[in-house]
DNA sequence: AAGGCGGGGGG
DNA sequence: CCCCCAGCCTT
């Protein structure tokens, strides 16, 4: 038997019951991809019922706040993904009468949508024979085919792009696209996976050269950033403290934090005293004091925040204030969920 | 071609 | 602790 017949075998064993698996809406699957990009099912499963639960049309997310798509998708990371949501859907319905394109070089117009996702939507809901290539792919395609160009390099971006169109099934794109996908996740995992109890272990050219653990190749070059961040948490005679929104271009978009003031290396209390002003217009010398001694690590894939949040108590009252159990609203980085969580006034 | 962008879970 | 996850965008 052919290597894509295999896949859909062993799919139509082995799939889990997903939401997303029951529908050809182009909304639900469009939503559903750009929820799981680098995202694990099981993270990504509960943010889309709530996307669904909230936003049941294109329409709804478009009518929507940038500030409540983002809240909604706090804690899911990426936040780049929800802006692009909101910005798409708002150009779905304004420019598209509300209906999402439906080639796979229309969809690739869209934010957010790159080769991946608008191969899954096209081949999902249109049945248009474009494979995917994400993670669990390369994984198998290498395994399977013992190929060791990396992943991550041009030449296998290209190189595995071609080897799953050759052998994908075009007959039954929408099950066999989904079905390696699952099939990476599952059987062929990672880590320790079960070659014994696999229905392709007979075919496998990494097995029989014992490189499962070699394959997929991957150029490594994640640098981590070492920086030293300190939150102003004030707070004013009547509970209420400041929150700003990140702009630019770095991590966090749009979320909201408390006034901060980064610096090279690990502040104390008395350089944060003379400092403060520079990002606080408060005239008093106020109460500080700080809410954790040791630096809260906050570890991104890329960036290691060393964090401490400073309790400033103020005689001013603060005009654009806003109230301790107003902060719910806002989206915020982990980070700042965490600690809203613990403190208390 | 390379770098930036989150957060969580598994081994 | 390290690795990887239904990747995409900018430079």
């Amino acid at each position: 038997m052919i290597f894509s017949l295999k896949i859909l075998l062993w799919y139509q064993k082995n799939k889990r019951n997903l939401p997303w698996r029951k529908t050809k809406d182009p909304y639900r699957i469009w939503l559903s991809e750009i929820i799981l990009q680098q995202t694990r099912v099981a993270q990504g499963l509960p943010y889309y019922e709530r996307f669904i639960e909230r936003f049941p049309t294109v329409r709804d997310l478009a009518n929507a706040q940038e500030n409540e798509v983002l809240k909604l998708w706090q804690g899911l990371g990426y936040y780049s993904r929800a802006r692009n949501l909101h910005a798409t859907a708002k150009i779905v319905v304004d420019e598209y009468k509300g209906e999402f394109p439906k080639t796979y070089k229309g969809l690739l117009k869209l934010k957010g949508v790159g080769d991946y996702t608008a191969s899954a939507i096209a081949s999902i809901c249109f049945d248009i024979p474009e494979p995917v290539v994400d993670g669990n792919v390369y994984r198998v395609l290498a395994r399977y085919y013992g190929v060791d160009i990396p992943i991550n390099s041009s030449k296998g971006t290209r190189y595995f792009k071609e080897l799953a169109r050759k052998v994908m099934n075009t007959e039954q794109i929408r099950d066999y696209n989904q079905a390696i996908m699952e099939f990476g996740a599952i059987q062929c995992a990672p880590k320790n996976p079960d070659c014994t109890g696999c229905p392709l272990n007979d075919g496998c050219l990494a097995l029989q050269q014992n490189q499962i653990g070699e394959l997929p190749k991957k150029i490594n070059k994640t640098k981590v950033r070492n920086r030293y961040f300190n939150y102003l948490v004030v707070v004013d005679p009547k509970n209420r403290t400041l929150l700003q929104q990140r702009k630019g271009k770095g991590i966090w978009q749009n979320l909201w934090e408390f006034p901060l003031l980064e610096s090279k290396e690990d502040m104390d209390v008395h350089e944060l005293e003379r400092s403060f002003n520079k990002v606080l217009a408060i005239n008093e010398t106020p109460e500080i004091y700080h809410f954790n001694s040791e630096n809260i690590v906050h570890k991104l894939s890329h960036q290691h925040l060393y964090t401490k949040f400073w309790i400033i108590k103020t005689d001013t009252f603060l005009k654009e204030g806003v109230g301790f159990n107003e902060l719910k609203d806002y989206p915020v980085p982990v980070l700042i969920a965490d600690f809203i969580k613990t403190f208390k006034i």
